[in-house]
DNA sequence: GGTCACCACATTACATGCAATGTGTTGATG
DNA sequence: CATCAACACATTGCATGTAATGTGGTGACC
């Protein structure tokens, strides 16, 4: 039985699989999914009437990015970011969002700060008006967006988007600090101001300064409203070929 | 007609999947495959005599971590890496593998700090015996390794991680600095002795710094032996998602 | 009532079939 | 001799079949 859609359209930029793993991404960043949701491979590719394969390399993908958790016997589910994975990943992004900010700074023309101010005054205006949580996370993540492609730096723009996204997700669970968007903002125009000054250590201070406060205040917020204190939920390091070195006993 | 093993041990790790990934990389790491070397799924999964699927799942997480590239219509091919994504690849990593040395200063005990020595050890004596670049190599990854594996950050040591796997694939292709080997080992010993005094900004700096030398070496090497100079060969970055905020013109 | 064995179910991981599609080659033609 | 058209091939991407395996629930038994 060869489902209903008789000959699927395999034309340019189809591609199911990345469809599915579009969708399903866009999905678990807008909370549709929240954590510790099961992604069953042949229910999902039931739901969207494709096989089972373009969902398996989907969901496979999502598990790279960290989106999702392999369960041994029960397939995959949607990745739950703890509060201390969290804070370990604002330490990286804290070196390289300051990074990205530096090289960006040097790369800086006319055109994208521009782009930058434009964001700045959309941000603004989503939070006079009260345009919610979901917009004001939109125009953080333009910010940042904007800043890691301005930096030119292909390797340096795949890491932060991946921490960026499992970042969003955890910002879904935890975290409701009421003054956050408006500090974010204001945070963001100083990053704004020393990269329109071309002072490239200024942007990077203040980027990385950014990302520091993010996380101060997330640790903040926890600590009055314990969600995961007990165990340090260490996340098991499958030694990833450490040992090829390893010999003795 | 399902090959002639029999049974195919599903048992505990067996995981054709991986073991193909893991043949894979070791083959790519190892310049057994060298850059532009195709891989083809049909022929790999005939090689190793299993079926197309987990083949196809090994290349397509190759292709994630960057050590393979997929060209439209002829399938995956082991990367060429040209200088100057190394070069960007650098970048990234000397600010990680400060932050690295940071974090694993401050988490040091005595058992990693003697493994450390241990290395050290062992790496004189490579160079001392003339052990050849492949050895030279092995001990440094183990260097880097250990220090990332003790930040005790999950997030930094998986980046890292790729991060040398991506930057051991260029090294078998580019840069032969016959004095190249004997300067990472004493820069190495300046950071192991910033991390045994226990100074973590020392020892960032001597990371830092580490990395730094190691991506101006690359550019002075490659400069007086220009391999890829003509054409920036800039790795078209499929704008994932960043399109997302673009609209005008 | 609690414990344990059993059973049906859901899922994974792998094998394989198959149509669509671009590549490279070969041979015909001007 | 160069150009071009037709063809056979290899590969991908997707669909689907199947055995192995662990989960969860259900009922019997103590």
């Amino acid at each position: 039985m060869t489902a209903y859609s008789s000959v699927q359209r395999v034309a340019a930029g189809s591609l199911l699989a990345e469809r599915a793993y579009d969708e399903l991404r866009a999905a678990i960043l807008e909370n549709r999914l929240p954590p510790g949701t099961a992604l069953s491979v042949p229910a999902l590719a039931d739901r969207m009437s494709i096989s089972r394969s373009p969902v398996r390399e989907a969901v496979q993908r999502l598990i790279h990015d960290g989106l999702a958790t392999h369960v041994p016997h029960r397939g995959a589910e949607v990745s739950s970011v703890d509060i201390e994975d969290l804070r370990q990943l604002y330490v990286v992004r804290e070196s390289l969002e300051g990074l990205a900010a530096r090289l960006a700074t040097e790369r800086l023309d006319v055109a994208a700060l521009t782009r930058l101010e434009e964001i700045l005054a959309a941000h603004e205006r989503v939070l006079a008006e009260g345009g919610g949580e979901g917009a004001h996370i939109q125009q953080d993540m333009r910010f940042h967006q904007v800043i890691r492609n301005l930096s030119g730096n292909t390797h340096l723009i795949d890491i932060l988007d991946q921490l960026q996204g499992r970042a969003h997700l955890g910002l879904h669970t935890l975290w409701r600090h009421p003054h956050a968007p408006r500090l974010a903002l204001e945070e963001h125009r100083k990053v704004y101001e020393a990269m329109a000054a071309g002072d490239p250590d200024a942007a990077e201070r203040a980027a990385r300064n950014h990302v520091t406060r993010l996380r101060v205040r997330l640790s903040q917020a926890t600590e009055r409203a314990p969600g995961a204190e007990e165990g340090p939920t260490q996340r098991e390091h499958d030694d990833h070929r450490a040992a090829a070195t390893h010999r003795g006993p």
